[in-house]
DNA sequence: TTATGTGTTGCGGTTTACCGTAAGGATTGT
DNA sequence: ACAATCCTTACGGTAAACCGCAACACATAA
């Protein structure tokens, strides 16, 4: 098993309830952090002294405080990990159960498990972290379809880009001319309609913000 | 200090996590629930076996699942209780640190206490079931100042159901209709369309989108 | 090569949002 | 009672969103 794990986690509870999970696993040597920066010290310091961990377990949302941090979440600690550490198994423990989300994850940054905080959370975690030892893939049964092929992923990283200039106010004319300033194709104020058309009845929208306050609610923005 | 505690949250490590809090106050006798509907039944049962909880903890967000549900969430909880039970101890624990949310729940459910979960979640909340038990309120640090008077109550109830509604879809004349067949007032479109720009100079927001998605942010909708 | 389909862009017309102004009604204070 | 003020409503003009149509570019297949 395991020998050296890292949890992050911002809220202090969870943290004690993964290091019983993992106590149970008989792993003694556990860490924890409840902020990312601190994270990604304490395994390049891991790693200078020789005594690297081999399993990082961390959640995605992390709540801002007084502190000012240089990474502001989950994906922000895993995506600066990976550049120097491809190969550190990586669970990812969070309340999100987004498909988007997994898939982005799984398949961009290589994390080993998705397990979802829930009323199974610690029980899936418990499996995850067998799953990884073994070199095999954990992904909690809410998104375990979020890999699957026939999964149709029809809106692209365009799409979401284009709601989120919505949701920040920016009108069709504005986001074309930015999509042109930064080489986004396409970017006429003609096309910019045609997408938003078609995502509002893919997600069933009247209008442009409802589809943000529904790409909002699944948090795809 | 309080013999017999109900705890109410779906997340299984929170759960466990809390349980430990009390154990550490001494209280022997713990149970949890999973469900809001269970949490209720609980309650009911245990009042009819004449051996009454003295204190409930809940969080507010719960999952869907497979299960039908009638207390979607521990707002829908707290206010069911209210109606039996409105001496009942109530902790809230939650993630949610919206000054709106605590302040309806507090001033308008009576709820004794209100934690959130964050990096000193358990520490908070242990000072929570303290105060709690002497009979005095507690708030966590971010949200103490819900209640203080300076705070500015600027936004109504009718402003959220306003914004809500656009959030949905409706267009202004929609609005306006179903103002007018629920005897909500103003109803005019203009009143809507004036109420509208109050609010997007209030949240520096530059259009109807942008105002819907600062205020989901925000959590206000 | 032609044909066919897909995606991008442009344009005109209609609807809705946005903004200022002004009139009428209700409330408050004197 | 009166005036001052605030709130509600109506209206008109402009900007933006929405919608359908058509032209063009590009790729693929017959």
């Amino acid at each position: 098993m395991f020998v050296k794990v890292l949890i992050v986690d911002d809220h202090d509870d969870i943290n004690n309830g993964v290091l019983e999970i993992l106590s149970a696993l008989g792993i003694k040597n556990i860490q924890q952090s409840q902020y990312c920066d601190d994270a990604q010290l304490k395994i390049k310091r891991a790693i200078f002294d020789k005594q690297p961990f081999d399993l990082l377990i961390t959640d995605l949302s992390f709540k801002k405080d007084h502190r000012e941090v240089r990474l502001k979440n989950g994906d922000d600690l895993i995506a600066a990990l990976r550049i120097d550490y491809p190969e550190l198994p990586i669970i990812v423990y969070s309340m999100i159960d987004l498909l988007q989300k997994v898939r982005v994850l799984v398949s961009k940054h290589n994390v080993n498990a998705y397990v979802c905080k829930g009323r199974k959370g610690s029980v899936e975690l418990s499996q995850a972290i067998k799953n990884v030892y073994n070199n095999e893939q954990f992904l909690s049964t809410q998104v375990a379809r979020a890999l699957s092929p026939k999964t149709n992923i029809e809106i692209d990283d365009f799409d979401i880009e284009l709601v989120k200039q919505l949701s920040l106010g920016q009108l069709q004319n504005e986001i074309s001319d930015y999509f042109k300033a930064n080489n986004i194709s396409p970017s006429s104020v003609s096309s910019i309609e045609k997408r938003l058309n078609k995502l509002r009845i893919q997600f069933k929208a009247d209008n442009a913000t409802h589809l943000v306050a529904k790409m909002k609610d699944l948090g795809l923005i």
